[in-house]
DNA sequence: CGTGTGATTGACGCCTGTCAACGTCTGTGG
DNA sequence: CCACAGACGTTGACAGGCGTCAATCACACG
């Protein structure tokens, strides 16, 4: 209730979610700042909310700073041969994102968009670099999130080279599970269209559709629209033939 | 001839490499060090000569520390189904491996192995840790260095499941170019067997082979054992279909 | 000279991408 | 309220890329 009137009355500065509250909420990577440093940063962010759809940083485009995910979730994607997006990762509360270029210095290698209604804190760039610099235990937080990355994404390289196309659904069921979480019925927490869900795999709609298909007349999930019900996730497992 | 005498001769910490002399010679990520903290990690330390097939460190260990290569050429895999490798980079003088399971706090998430007889300087993890979290600068150039692969990954997992197994071997042959150099015959100056070919590119041996032959018979390469000669480097880009 | 590893080639077939047609749903405008 | 457009989902047909299996060759090494 609370967050809904935030989403629609929201115009760039009221209501500005504090870090504060964050902080008790969730695990968030600013739980390392000293007072002082975290007034500098609930200073100098500035909250908006942004509906599905909208594009919060492109590929290539040069960016001045990072967002912190108050509500909401965002897919973070490179757009490949003719266009077709491939998905990288998702970001919901509690995550940072737009932070890899800021760093590193170098253009925005993947784009972010607005799935699920969002508010978004952003936090400029040099603020980003000058904690890195000056705070040790912030840096070493900021240093395992990317490093967690990187494993995450070595994984997924070593899957896409090595499975197929119906492990692969598997597995990306699996990690939806993890990430967004069942309600009581073991339903996905999460809408993706069928083509995002293949920009996920690796691999065309068609096959998406024929392998959720597949799965359904398995009984390992049921299918109501968008809804994906995971039936028997021990089998998605062996399936997934996930060892790591 | 130097180093030759290093390979055939050291043991243990006989004829340490300088970092001083390293420091010299390429940009290292030790650069933004204060001269006290270069000779902590010079007295700490541990160098050693390693012999083709050599593994350093296996997916799924603990390490205690991370490696800085002073010469010789290490491939950095993981281990899939059925035990095929995907090869996610090399590492090359200069170039420092381990060191994201040491900051991640997490166990290697891949395997380090020898494929040019090398020498690796050992630097404990807790002086990594430390370096981070005392020196911003160096902190920073760490960070930099970890978003820049993070940002590789991203790419290559766009290739893998976007592009064909053509696409992508003209792209690994371009790849490799650019790690390795070409001799002043054009030359790739770095020799893998047709099996590790395949594991970097995410294919079957026998795919390379062939397409390695097709690409030989279109005058793009030359083929002689495991030397290969790239002869027309424009027509390959345009295979790879490379606008990364 | 036997053995083992790596390279090569051919045969075969399945997985998977592409194309096309059609169904479904939602929102918009007449 | 209906018609229509447009986005999304589904299904079928089809072909070709690519993986697998097997046999053979090349070469180094003990």
């Amino acid at each position: 209730m609370y967050f809904i009137s935030i989403i629609s009355n929201m115009k760039n500065r009221d209501h500005i979610p504090s870090c504060e509250n964050c902080l008790n909420d969730f695990d968030s990577i600013f739980k390392h700042l000293a007072p002082e440093e975290h007034s500098k940063v609930d200073n100098e962010k500035v909250c908006n909310s942004f509906k599905r759809g909208s594009i919060i940083y492109h590929e290539g485009s040069r960016t001045n700073g990072f967002y912190c995910i108050n509500s909401g979730v965002l897919k973070i994607f490179k757009t490949g041969i003719d266009g077709r997006e491939q998905i990288i990762a998702f970001a919901k509360r509690g995550d940072v994102i737009g932070y890899r270029s800021i760093l590193s210095n170098e253009l925005a290698c993947s784009s972010a968009k607005v799935i699920d209604d969002a508010i978004l804190c952003f936090i400029p760039g040099e603020t980003l670099i000058s904690l890195v610099k000056t705070n040790g235990n912030f840096s070493m937080a900021m240093m395992q999130q990317t490093c967690k990355e990187l494993g995450e994404a070595n994984s997924f390289i070593t899957d896409i080279a090595q499975k197929t196309v119906r492990e692969r659904l598997a597995e990306v069921l699996l990690n939806l599970k993890d990430i967004f979480d069942l309600d009581q019925d073991s339903v996905l927490q999460i809408s993706l269209t069928r083509e995002e869900l293949a920009n996920i795999v690796g691999t065309a709609t068609e096959s998406v559709i024929r392998l959720l298909s597949e799965f359904k007349h398995d009984k390992l999930i049921d299918l109501n629209g968008r809804r994906i019900k995971l039936l028997d996730i021990k089998r998605l497992e062996k399936i997934s033939n996930a060892f790591n």
